[in-house]
DNA sequence: CGCCGTCTTGACGAATCTCAAATAAAGTGG
DNA sequence: CCACTTTATTTGAGATTCGTCAAGACGGCG
């Protein structure tokens, strides 16, 4: 269903990545885009480096584009490259099992790199669509290896990145793995609250970027699950909903219920 | 149930691993247990490296040590200071809960490399528990860190373990989100039968380390659900339990079963 | 305004869990 | 090696959670 509308505008962006000079734009758009004067610095891929390594960052990232909501940054099967961070706005990623049904394996928003699992086989694992409009920039992976043969800051940097991933997936086989439907939607409410208190937004209140069906995937129910849930809890008081747009009104409790300490 | 057993038996371990000299014993055992002479080098961390990466490898690597059944080679919440790879036996590792309650993480046998989520933020997120008597080569990470700035073909299989990682927890995932208990056991068994396979043993008939609710806990089931599909899959020929020992008898249908496409 | 994708809600059914009891297997101490 | 204890496994019956099917409401967009 969205993946007839993400062709073309997947077309467009392997046109605007191509590997072409880009004769005036490049310096034009950088110096405003440097990841030296990132405001997302600490959160992505520079954190905790020097000014020499900042510089040689800035100098990898080449490209940066804007896709389309609905686009497709990379599919699975197709040859990994580079690492993709993302400097504003969301998407998801999404692996395709064996009978062609895909399931959401991760919400990622500013500040976050994705790809990172195509590394070992060199072929990206899963697919990666645009939730909004958002600008991604580009890490060549062959030049990451180099620059963090050369400095172990970055070397240190690109084992984090990947460590985090393996961390963050751990979490969710717990979350499939243990929790029921109710624990499973707060777990995932409060993950999004939290992550976007690191980036400076309102922790309690946020707009999902995701429908039910794709939180529902996400999660490891159905999305009728997920809106009676929704439902549920805005009787309880402990949420308000309404459409994409959550207040979380009882942190405390909605702790208690991912924590399993209400029976 | 089991931790209780394990303390002692970690304590005798922590005794083993000390970083002492060594003074005699290095030496003479290191000439059958070097990683180049190893035959489990096409699978575990020196895949692919040619003889002077190899050499280096062997430098690296001069604690061995044998773990009982029971035993706990490293706890969630502890330091983390090397991978290990496991030469011969078997170990579980075991995610914590924030209620307590433990999810089985992973199972791994000879071959496999265990500890890499803790690179990261340089503490063990999981906690491993041998499952047999079992021999781990620890691989200092700081100085697999040094000569993977070295030597690229070191670097790479570093990025490999870790994405490989990412991959086998994806996997994980989609089977927890999409599956039905049915699959999750026949998904299970498949995969042990592969991996047993890779490792030169019968990929048809093999013994289970893992008690049903281990299995269960595994895959997000209970163990009552475990055994009664392998007394189902018994019934419909589709394998052979006894106890632990598992044969496989109708691999065609068993894959069916995994995607799916058996109604 | 009307279409279409998304969301909500209800009723029902199936898959899985829970509780319980019996049996089998493994470990322990004599 | 046996008797005994403990742990693991099997199996049944009933409860619960979640999925399925279906209908209608909502909301954005051409």
């Amino acid at each position: 269903m969205e993946s007839a509308a993400a062709v073309p505008l997947h077309a467009e962006f392997q046109h605007t990545l191509a590997p072409r000079p880009r004769p005036l734009l490049r310096d034009v758009s950088r110096r405003q885009t440097l990841c030296s004067s990132c405001k997302l610095r600490g959160l992505c891929f520079s954190e905790g480096l020097d000014a020499e390594a900042l510089r040689q960052i800035d100098e990898l990232v080449t490209t940066r584009t804007w896709l389309h909501k609905g686009a497709t940054l990379f599919r699975a099967g197709t040859r990994f490259n580079a690492l993709y961070a993302i400097r504003s706005g969301s998407c998801k990623t999404v692996v395709l099992s064996l009978d062609g049904q895909g399931q959401v394996a991760g919400y990622h928003m500013a500040g976050d790199i994705i790809g990172s699992d195509g590394i070992g086989t060199g072929v990206h694992g899963c697919e990666a669509v645009m939730l909004e409009d958002t600008e991604v920039c580009a890490l060549p992976f062959q030049q990451v290896e180099d620059l963090s043969r050369r400095n172990s800051h970055v070397q240190r940097n690109v084992h984090r990145l990947l460590s985090r991933e393996i961390a963050r997936e751990r979490n969710i086989m717990m979350l499939l793995g243990t929790m029921r439907a109710e624990q499973r939607l707060v777990a995932f409410l409060l993950d999004l609250s939290e992550r976007y208190q690191e980036r400076g937004y309102s922790s309690r209140e946020f707009v999902l970027r995701l429908t039910r069906e794709e939180i529902g995937s996400y999660l490891g129910l159905k999305l009728e699950t997920v809106s009676r849930l929704f439902s549920r809890f805005q009787r309880e008081g402990l949420i308000q909903v309404q459409g994409r747009v959550v207040k979380l009104l009882d942190l405390p409790t909605l702790k208690q219920i991912v924590s399993g300490t209400t029976a």
